[in-house]
DNA sequence: TCCATTATTGAATATGATTATCAATATCAT
DNA sequence: ATGATATTGATAATCATATTCAATAATGGA
């Protein structure tokens, strides 16, 4: 029914933007991967598929996949901008291990409405938030 | 008795490091300033007071002053890093106008501590996190 | 199916932020 | 003051991402 490529099909066609094999292997190398995926990550599976696909359309398909809402830019640092689905997942925060760069998903509804109540006490209207833990995992902190 | 500078000095003997004039100069500029700068901004203001003084030395003293405890990057997104003043500056997070760039600092104790709960559910030893909010000021709301 | 229009592509180049190099200079313990 | 060496600033290098542009491909209509 509304299966994502649908959606990306309908999205392309309702802007006057053209369905091109390069988006749908791109899209299809972020819909198969899983985690939190730099644009560099995107171009080595996508180009591993098919040789001859560019930086440039790797980084133009993903502001694409955001704007639709199949994707969502994460920023862990100030390094390298991630890209996670977005369509039919929730919104969620994240535990970064420093060592290992592990990553957990997390989700709180008491920070979450603690957020919003903030955000409106201040007379802001809040769009999104992030909220970024880094700390050390329980794997790493055994390590030593 | 124990100001900033004094700390900033004591640093610099204990690591072997020069007290040179360059580095006062923007250390003051920092201190002056109020708010969330970049590089950029404290280049330009300490380059005014001295010019000479290159961005090379400017992003060299904020590493220092990050490493004393005097200034901590904060990420708003993957642009610049931007620095606030650390010392005696309790931690707390930021609600960020994505139409005029203001930034509030806020803090809920409720917030803190369910972070940190959360972390040690997931096995996790919070080092540090960063949580901003983007929304609309209430000055921009009313200007339609 | 063929065409014309025009969006898209990939290579190359540009940009913006930050870091590294290095020869000249300044700091500081002696 | 002197010598050892940390620091500086100009410049070049990096890194992630954006832009340019000529060649190509997708689309809707004849
Ligand atoms: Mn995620
Ligand atoms: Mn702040
Ligand atoms: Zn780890
Ligand atoms: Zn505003």
């Amino acid at each position: 029914m509304d299966n994502i490529e649908q959606i990306f099909g309908n999205f392309l066609r309702e802007k006057g933007l053209r369905h091109t094999e390069q988006r749908d292997i791109i899209l299809n190398a972020f819909l198969e991967a899983e985690g939190h995926l730099s644009a560099e990550d995107l171009y080595i599976i996508a180009n591993g598929k098919s040789p001859g696909i560019g930086y440039a359309t790797v980084y133009r398909t993903l502001k694409l996949l955001c704007k639709v809402g199949i994707a969502r830019e994460v920023y862990f640092d100030n390094g390298k901008v991630r890209y996670e689905h977005k369509y039919k997942h929730r919104h969620h925060d994240h535990l970064v291990c420093i060592r290992c760069g592990k990553v957990i998903e997390i989700f709180d509804s008491k920070i979450e409405e603690a957020q919003d109540r903030l955000a409106k006490k201040n007379g802001f209207i809040p769009i999104k938030h992030q909220l970024n833990i880094f700390g050390v995992c329980k794997e790493c902190r055994k390590k030593k």
